[in-house]
DNA sequence: AAACAGATGTACT
DNA sequence: GTACATCTGTTTA
């Protein structure tokens, strides 16, 4: 899913007309002890466990709405945890349900693109390729950035985190 | 600029 | 009860 998570950088996702270009990324699987189907499933991840193209949103820290893509074969609990967007489209709409001007404040983070694309759990398991999503495929390939994962305790060390090299809209620099 | 507290659903010990 | 794939406002240096 590290392959997936890089191809995902330049991308354009769009929910219901709102959206922009995945500038930051992460690659979760059920072997990683900081992931969510590491320890078997559940309730809450059992999208992670099904086929890939599906969106599995959770709720962290009891506040914040996260989306992921769940990639690679069904059954191996592999996810890609979008974490920065360049907004592009409808930044009225997203200026409005973020509360701020700035738009490098807007989607630089993984619970603000959530709330600026207004993805909730009502989107946990809809297909990406339907509805109200939109996914273009990226032009000309981007330069990439790794670097470890954030805000995790477990397995910080890998190399897990993938962004758009010069861009302003990462949630933290690299 | 860095540290911290607060908000609080879901899962795990 | 404690930890957590977060963000924001406030306090401290």
């Amino acid at each position: 899913m590290c392959v997936v998570a890089r191809e995902l950088i330049g991308a354009t996702l769009l929910v219901s007309g709102a959206g922009g270009i995945i500038v930051e990324a992460e690659a979760y699987h059920h072997t990683d002890p900081a992931a969510h189907s590491y320890s078997g499933q559940t309730p809450r991840n059992a999208v992670m466990f099904g086929p890939p193209g599906y969106l599995y949103v959770y709720r962290s820290y009891g506040i914040h709405w996260c989306m992921n893509f769940v990639c690679e074969k069904e059954g191996s609990a592999s996810a890609v945890l979008i974490r920065a967007i360049e907004p592009t489209h409808g930044l009225s709409k997203m200026r409005r349900r973020r509360g701020v001007k700035d738009e490098r404040l807007l989607c630089s983070g993984p619970g603000k693109l959530c709330q600026a694309l207004a993805v909730t759990h009502a989107h946990n398991g809809l297909p990406l390729d339907k509805s109200p999503f939109k996914l273009f495929a990226r032009g000309a390939k981007p330069g990439i950035l790794v670097g470890p994962r954030i805000g995790i305790t477990k397995a910080a060390e890998k190399p897990w985190r993938f962004g758009m090299k010069g861009s302003r809209f990462l949630s933290r620099p690299f």
